[in-house]
DNA sequence: TTTT
DNA sequence: TTTT
């Protein structure tokens, strides 16, 4: 039968962007994003709010641009898909499961005064000149992503 | 700065919706949803599959369609928003939270040879027949998404 | 700036596609769309109904999935981007346009009794052997849309 | 069966917004969108560029956003349903049509310069300051987006 | 663990 | 009829 998976979130960043590189080169950003909702409560008549902070992972060129461009606070759209990642706690034993967002799509909006604009960040590949430096820096714990975005992690902090 | 927090998944029931109601009547649906995603691997050169399992609430009318018409197998359509749940571990104290949707508009598709059509459920109000025991319609769960820009109307459940 | 443009549709076809391929030998599915909407008129305290007629291109793979599953009156979603399409008008020399909709995902649904199930039409690339029987149907039928969808069609079955 | 209709584009506006009001007060505006698309053409193996215009009309208290804060070349995200306008061409007595866009909701980003923040423009609710001259509140169209399922409330638009 |  |  059918299914379909999208995500559209328009927000800001909690943190700088987290990049690092699979063994095969492919650049991966871990981002935190802040979307917030206001609306306005009939019952206590004030205005309320809701955040829902999302993590969300850029594969190649998105992650690298996210590197390079991005920082806590800036605003974001990424297009994307929701994915549970699951693991085994460490102290408990227990499995455990977290959905998360795999961005296909970035788009960097103009906030916290840095302009929007000029960025790239491009819709579909844009091609355009950015493309940073390849250069496969640190740790070895990339092997985790051999098998691509389908794969989960294993640096879930909580 | 600019929020937007969007989601539309295509999935199956994983199980039959709970429905309760809030202390002014309103519909509560928690709804567990499936949603699939195959690829074909380049590497191991084979088909892969994965699963997305999602908790999602509907409100109102919806809440009530669901509780009526849907079933675990049942396909349908969710188009709501991203909610991040939280709350205190009362084994360890410790802060949790979780993911989940709130659907804002819900559409059953044929699914299981149960046949979509006619159960309404409907995107706007399509429902035609259908109106389960309705208790109290005024709350703006209720007409949430049953009336639109070009009509004149006000929340009317029908 | 940023620019982002996505469409989701979930109707009926209003005819079989049509599939014809380009000299590199790629498919491509014209495919016309009927999505409903109803609404309850406070106004006039009735019913009603509102058709938006779409015409949407498909390529490639999802192409040739339209052409061998697909038919008029079948449900299917359609993931897309709006396109404008230009050209002069040959008896006016008057320069005209027509908003479209270019399809990038495609999924049936379950429909007309046909079932949606097993009939493939995948989420992403789904893999699977494409196959492009070459044949170049018949007309350029396509002149009769040429002053849009919501003309004198009276090829809808519903 | 399912019908579902989605747009979410975000582009720059071509003019200013035209707002007008209904008889009974509701304002309505018209905006011109122009959307970008860049990508790499792998065959002349150079940057192109497509733009999509397309023509939304925005409801209440939306529209009076648009016109308070909106002005040509600021950059939007609008979420709303496509929508086929027809007529009949009073020259040629032919029937004619339009796809356009019926916005639901609208983002104003930060663009050309102005600041995208403060303007509110808001995602359900979201505006803070802004409150134009809010001539007829209870028009469904002016509550359309302004709430959600978690609150009890009911149209107010604050 | 959080952003505006 | 067009914006960046």
């Amino acid at each position: 039968m059918a299914n379909y998976n999208k995500v559209i979130l328009v927000g800001n960043l909690t943190r700088d962007p987290e990049v690092r590189y699979t063994p095969s080169g492919t650049a991966v950003a871990e981002v935190g994003l802040a979307v917030n909702r206001t609306w306005f409560d009939r019952q206590s008549n004030e205005k309320k709010e809701e955040t829902t902070f999302v993590d969300v992972t850029l594969w190649g060129r998105q992650a690298e641009v996210a590197g390079e461009y991005l920082s806590r606070g800036r605003s974001v759209l990424i297009e994307g898909r929701l994915q549970l990642d699951t693991w085994e706690d460490r102290e408990t034993g227990k499995k455990r499961s977290k959905l998360k967002v795999v961005g296909e799509n970035m788009q960097m909006l103009g906030g916290r005064g840095e302009g929007g604009s000029g960025g790239g960040g491009g819709y579909r590949g844009g091609g355009g000149a950015s493309r940073p430096q390849q250069s496969q820096p640190q740790s070895s714990a990339d092997s985790f992503y051999d098998d691509g975005p389908s794969s989960g992690g294993d640096d879930v902090p909580f």
